[in-house]
DNA sequence: ATTGATTCCGAAAGCGCTTTCGGCTTAGCG
DNA sequence: CGCTAAGCCGAAAGCGCTTTCGGAATCAAT
């Protein structure tokens, strides 16, 4: 059984390879009977183009590329296979393929991205993570390659992108605290380089200055974002004159970290000090305590990206195409009211 | 600045562009010094070749598919990141591309497969988390496409596999909890058409057998690989007149809902009944208490499966490339030695 | 009946690269 | 010095598909 192509489909049909390529991709000047008779022959023989020629013909590639975040330390995003299975399952309606990439280290940038414009491998961009000044962006754009963004970069009014707000999740954090009771914070925060770490901490100080406390009410410890590095991050804070009596931290993998670190100075927490995390992981459910968190909406992120790269496609305005989402908090038991007594029993 | 091909860099240097391609390509019947040149001026001009035009000519592509499991019951894989990065970056050392594909629904498979063989839009598959008996491999050795599995099928003689060995992974758990007293098991499972949850159970059912224990000594379990279905098939197992002293679970994921259900009855985990799990996820570290469990090595495991790819397509005997590991338990808080007393304080 | 517009399809030129084949040049040998 | 054998490179034919252009029908209208 070889291979079946225009040629033979045209041959066997005695029409030519030009007729059936038209009637199967629906041009308007090819009689209905016929593109009916070609359609139904391709149906019945399996007959399916061959990308690559295709590709070369028409200059434009069905194929989209997400370029993967760098794992931090050995952590990996968990977020990573329901990211990819709503992009494939969203790009698949066009039947656009799904290529991964890790994203090229610092130098190689402007070289990767330019070779993916040039050699025209791919069709569209989806961007994961920006940072707060994101060379790629520019890049891209210059390349005229259609992209998303996950997240924003600090200059975000050109580009198509997806995202929850940072800021109004951490202000949203800080007046809930307060209204526990707590006047004095800790956070835990993440390099700043990552837009939405340098937003987050953006939002606990609107949140503290919204609640018209002074930043000698907040102490801020950046650390990795690792479990590891929100232990140590929570071990200084606790561990000085006048502690927090809240922890507000930027990912819930810190804040588990914060967590082990409260457990092992005996400081419950929930109790002593609270502790709120961000992402909504699927992990913080089993935490000791089971952690609060704001939790984003990312269900349908993947799908979401992947519709809006399409529409992209489509020629829609990359302005038109800005969403911003809002996390939730989901009460666990790693907070609660402000604990008046000392807080290390 | 127009696209830099090969008929502009033939033009530039005076060949032609097949002198230019074949210099390129390091073939043997071009002079060392005109192949220095044109390698020298296609990096200056920063030429790429057109990956679609090369595939088309050469009539094999560069790309491999990665097959990623369907999400269970909302439960993504945490592993997928992991493995993705590991394979991309074996690829690119032959500058692969790596493409993700959804297994298609198992009506669509052999439609699918047989589309990706016929339109040659990969060189390579890998495939994860094989059934028992996996109708894609039959496929994919009858399309001729050089696969390896991540995993094994009940029959795995004939291709390339990565796996980890389950079987002895369950039978060192049963062991190892034997040697700490106990006698009576609860085993929680996955669906077995799935073949590494057929193998665990296999394993479990040997190391019961291993240990002059009888089928009486073991409860059996079989549940979603979430959380939930882990709580859920434990409660029974609690509830019932004997319960066991041990839970062995299929996943960590389910052994960290059995811990859930030790602590809604009061059940001290580690104290009064033992809870082992299988994969040495990282929110194991974080539970409570810490979770037991059997690690598997899938550090590198992305970079083997691609370089058993690699291998493959330069020729290698599948049945070469078959590589099997050993878990390694990791003990933390959730095994202990048998506890006399009844467990139900 | 002649013209003009429609409708539908074939011819043919690519897209950018690979690869076979053959020819020219030079070296090696008697 | 002539002849064969390498060594190098150019010519050209494709890979499988798309798309422009134009030509042959068909039809309506003058």
């Amino acid at each position: 059984m070889s291979r079946v192509t225009l040629k033979t489909l045209a041959a066997d049909l005695g029409l030519t390879e030009a007729t059936v390529s038209r009637a199967l991709n629906d041009y308007d000047d090819i009689a209905e009977q016929t593109r009916l008779r070609v359609q139904k022959a391709a149906l019945v023989q399996g007959y399916s183009p061959n990308p690559a020629a295709r590709r070369l013909a028409r200059g434009t590639a069905e194929v989209a590329a997400y370029l993967m975040p760098a794992s931090q330390h050995g952590v990996y995003d968990s977020f990573i296979g329901q990211l990819l299975q709503g992009l494939s399952e969203s790009l698949s309606k066009r039947k656009w393929d799904l290529l991964v990439m890790q994203s090229p280290a610092a130098e190689d940038e402007a070289d990767a991205i330019q070779k993916l414009a040039r050699s025209g491998t791919v069709g569209g961009v989806v961007l994961s993570r920006p940072y707060k000044v994101d060379k790629r962006i520019k890049l891209l754009q210059d390349a005229r390659i259609p992209f998303v963004v996950h997240g924003r970069s600090s200059d975000c009014s050109d580009y198509a992108w997806y995202d929850v707000d940072n800021t109004k999740a951490f202000i949203d954090i800080v007046d809930h605290l307060v209204s526990l009771g707590h006047r004095k914070f800790g956070y835990i925060g993440a390099p700043s380089y990552l837009n939405f770490a340098h937003q987050r901490m953006q939002g606990v100080l609107q949140g503290i200055g919204h609640n018209g406390l002074s930043e000698a009410d907040l102490l801020i410890e950046i650390s990795e974002m690792t479990d590891l590095g929100g232990e140590q991050a929570a071990s200084v804070m606790l561990d000085c004159d006048t502690p927090p009596t809240a922890l507000i931290c930027a990912t819930d993998i810190q804040a588990i970290g914060a967590l082990a670190a409260l457990r092992s100075r005996g400081v419950r927490a929930g109790v002593h000090v609270s502790v709120i995390g961000y992402d909504g992981l699927f992990i913080g459910k089993h935490s000791s305590p089971p952690l609060t968190t704001m939790a984003q909406p990312l269900a349908h992120s993947g799908r979401i990206l992947g519709d809006m790269l399409l529409a992209l496609i489509d020629g829609a305005e990359p302005k038109s195409l800005q969403e911003l989402r809002n996390a939730e908090l989901v009460r666990r038991m790693s907070d609660g009211p402000a604990c008046p007594s000392q807080n290390k029993p």
